[in-house]
DNA sequence: TCCCGTTGCTACATTTAATGTAGCGATACG
DNA sequence: CGTATCGCTACATTAAATGTAGCAACGGGA
């Protein structure tokens, strides 16, 4: 049984351990945030077609993930609307083997 | 459109669509959630010390989380603390092309 | 037995994040 | 001009998370 050390960091969102896992997990684990690029997976939506496609979240809470998403460069507002960046793209795909899980665990009764 | 309402809530949101990826989404994009199953990747820790481990995130929270993660089937109680079930650790290999996404787009400046 | 340390877990007041509704300025089309 | 959309914001309300404290239960020692 592992005992504990002393305290570190309280630490702001995302830990300082210097790993970028930390980061990308604490990015993808607000709200709407993953919702946001699996919508986006097909290709770039206006700002309100976003909102319907997501439930009709609030505007001021897709408008805050929208920013933190286009300052990581996983999304990028075009003449065509909010779509992935080259490394969005990259971001989803790596959702694939999670889609796929969902499928699965759906299955099994999880709740 | 469907709204929930004020008192009731689903243990997993977002699943009014049918589509299971969407209660997973919704699921793994609560606080803490995805950081936890990245904690436990490695082995079981008791509460305590994956409270160490998620820089001292309050424990009402993570308690809260954990019960999520053990009616999803994600995570169990074990006299060795919490662990991921074998469904958990499927679950925690799709996030391994994460990682690596992590690793890149930390080298190229991306926020 | 009593004491001590650790376990999982909860209470609760405070602070922060998200929601829901409304509406702004800019742009485009008639 | 009117009116429709766009991206985006204000703001009051509500929900979620934080931080601190502490509980009951279990397991050694002494």
């Amino acid at each position: 049984m592992p005992k504990q050390g002393p305290v570190t960091r309280p630490a702001v969102r995302g830990s300082r351990s210097g790993r970028p896992i930390m980061a990308l997990l604490d990015l993808l684990g607000r709200r709407w945030t993953l919702r946001i690029i699996w919508e986006l997976r097909e290709g770039a939506l206006t700002s309100r077609a976003l909102r319907t496609a997501c439930d009709e979240a609030s505007p001021t809470i897709l408008q805050t993930r929208l920013t933190e998403l286009r300052e990581a460069g996983f999304v990028e507002l075009t003449d065509e609307g909010y779509g992935l960046t080259a490394l969005g793209r990259e971001l989803f795909q790596t959702f694939t083997p999670l889609h796929r899980f969902a499928e699965r665990w759906s299955k099994r009764g999880g709740s």
